[in-house]
RNA sequence: GGCGAAGUGGCCGAGUGGUUAGGCAGAGGUCUGCAAAACCUUGUACAGCGGUUCGAGUCCGCUCUUCGCCUCCA
């Protein structure tokens, strides 16, 4: 079997092959760190997670690049625009380098929080100004780019390819340009900027052959992509909107310095909207991950996410969510299970569950479908072990580690250490277990003695306290819930 | 206006020509002292109208509706 991905370019599922056998080099458009995290970052960077974990599943040796965009990007698309950090920094009274770091350390909590790993290398735009100089000087000197007044702009006209990737023609460009852009010192309308001269007062700069100012919108991800991976990567991924013109202006210019294809596999993710309506900061339904943790398993929302394909829209809502995160718990709850059951004589094949299972992921990452083979699994195996026999000792071992691997390891929807939605405080597990054996056996006695009123008190308060007894064939179990 | 995506049972959400998606919620049942959990039974959905086909959520056309991008955005 062989992972197919689904590559925007050409609007087709192609087979995956890496440029070099056994490595894959993948870049996903990072965060623009000006605010706390909201559930569009979680869609995009789960996605993204689950690709990476799925190829490094695979046997691939995988590095993983995601920037930090700390400078660059307007608020508008006028030239007195002013940069989203530096406004933020404004508005909270500081300084943009402290509103950089604080947002990035929030992002990464919010990540980590949803198991999404950390990428290799996490590179930032301010960290990279040389590279980002140099780029420019080699559109330059090959005549891509053109500089004005302290500005650098590239020139579309010098690649014919410009717009390959949304689909957009050159003329169409021209005519929404015409009427908006008349004035402009660009050349054609469509040409977009590489370096923009500092206006009076503007925070971040920095020197330059051509002006003290800053690097343009796309530029920094084609000089770190290149820095770090190659002049061509396997996989570039990002969100939709990101198409045009974000990324045909990284194929452009990237493609015009080296000659080289610049991305061998583009992959795009859909948007979340709520209520049906696309979620954004300016719409204000946008869905804050701290506030969302608050009163949900963030395990929850990655398994919610999950639960959709990562090409189709996701639509939030309280229920929806309500719903993911009783089925993610009926998972683990088989997990739990089926480490604490007995071994015995029945024997259990997992392989068609497993097949189907790999079947479902190398289709373009089929987190639904593999979940859903998860789900027929867990009804299989609570089923067997229902009739009480217990599983054959190998068969146990097989199922026990492929359940892990598909939910610790390629869906992060386990944590490794626990199941994940219990309460943290486990360091006292020890005598935890001892003081729990007592009440279990007292409440065993009382229930023996038919002291009812006793073993439901034992069990009522044990609630309060958090954890949960249940009553099985084998003797009554407990476990600890968040 | 241009480019693109989509409309599936109460809700979420897969599925691209022929057999059960799956989850959540609901109903009934088994088990249990009672719970909880689990399991069993229960829903015959695919925007509308035409067409192709032995056979269509699944292909084609039209209509309606929704959404995204075209300005920063995951």
């Amino acid at each position: 079997m062989t992972l197919s991905i689904y590559n925007s370019l050409h609007r087709t599922k192609e087979k995956f092959e890496p440029l070099h056998p056994g490595m894959v080099s993948i870049y996903v458009c990072g965060p623009t760190v000006y605010g706390h995290s909201h559930l569009g970052h979680a869609k995009s960077y789960v996605s993204f997670d689950t690709v990476v974990r799925w190829l490094r599943h695979s046997g691939y040796r995988v590095r993983y690049v995601q920037n930090i965009t700390d400078v660059g990007h307007l608020t508008d698309d006028a030239d007195e625009g002013e940069d989203k950090i530096s406004k933020q920094a404004r508005l909270e009274k500081t300084d943009p380098m402290e509103i950089a770091q604080l947002y990035t350390r929030s992002f990464y909590e919010d990540m980590d929080a949803m198991q999404v790993l950390r990428p290799n290398i996490a590179p930032t735009a301010t960290g990279h100004i040389p590279e980002q100089i140099a780029l420019v000087e080699r559109l330059i000197n090959s005549g891509h780019a053109y500089e004005v007044n302290g500005n650098v702009y590239f020139s579309v006209d010098s690649f014919p390819g410009y717009g390959k990737l949304s689909g957009r023609t050159d003329q169409e460009a021209v005519q929404s340009g015409i009427r908006v852009e008349a004035r402009s010192e660009k050349r054609h309308p469509s040409d977009f900027a590489l370096w923009k001269k500092a206006t009076e007062g503007h925070l971040m700069k920095w020197s330059s052959p051509w002006s003290t100012g800053y690097p343009g919108w796309h530029l920094e991800c084609s000089a770190m992509s290149m820095k770090y991976l190659g002049e061509s990567i396997d996989i570039h991924g990002g969100g939709m909107e990101n198409k045009f013109p974000h990324h045909d202006c990284e194929i452009a210019q990237s493609e015009a310095a080296t000659g080289k294809p610049y991305v061998r596999f583009w992959m795009h993710n859909n948007m979340v909207t709520v209520n049906g309506v696309k979620m954004g900061k300016s719409l204000k339904n946008s869905v804050n991950l701290k506030e969302l943790f608050k009163t949900i398993d963030p395990l929850a929302i990655r398994f919610f996410i999950l639960q959709s394909h990562y090409r189709s829209q996701l639509d939030y809502s309280e229920t929806a969510i309500r719903a993911s995160q009783a089925g993610l718990e009926k998972l683990r709850e088989t997990l739990r299970r089926l480490r604490e059951a007995k071994s015995g004589q029945r024997p259990f094949d997992m392989a068609p569950f497993e097949l189907r299972f790999t079947e479902a992921m190398d289709d373009d990452f089929n987190t639904p479908i593999a979940i859903s083979v998860l789900f027929e699994l867990s009804k299989a195996l609570n089923t067997t072990l229902d009739q009480g026999e217990g599983i054959d000792p190998d068969s146990r071992k097989q199922v026990e580690s492929f359940l892990e691997s598909c939910t610790i390891d390629v869906l992060g929807i386990v944590k490794p250490d626990g199941i994940g939605g219990e309460a943290v405080q486990m360091q006292s597990g020890k005598k935890l277990d001892g003081v729990m054996e007592l009440l279990l056996e007292l409440r065993a006695e009382a229930r023996k003695n038919k002291d009812f009123a006793q073993s439901d008190k034992i069990r009522d308060r044990l609630l309060e306290a958090g954890i949960e007894i249940k009553d099985t064939k084998e003797g009554a179990s407990w476990s600890q819930k968040s």
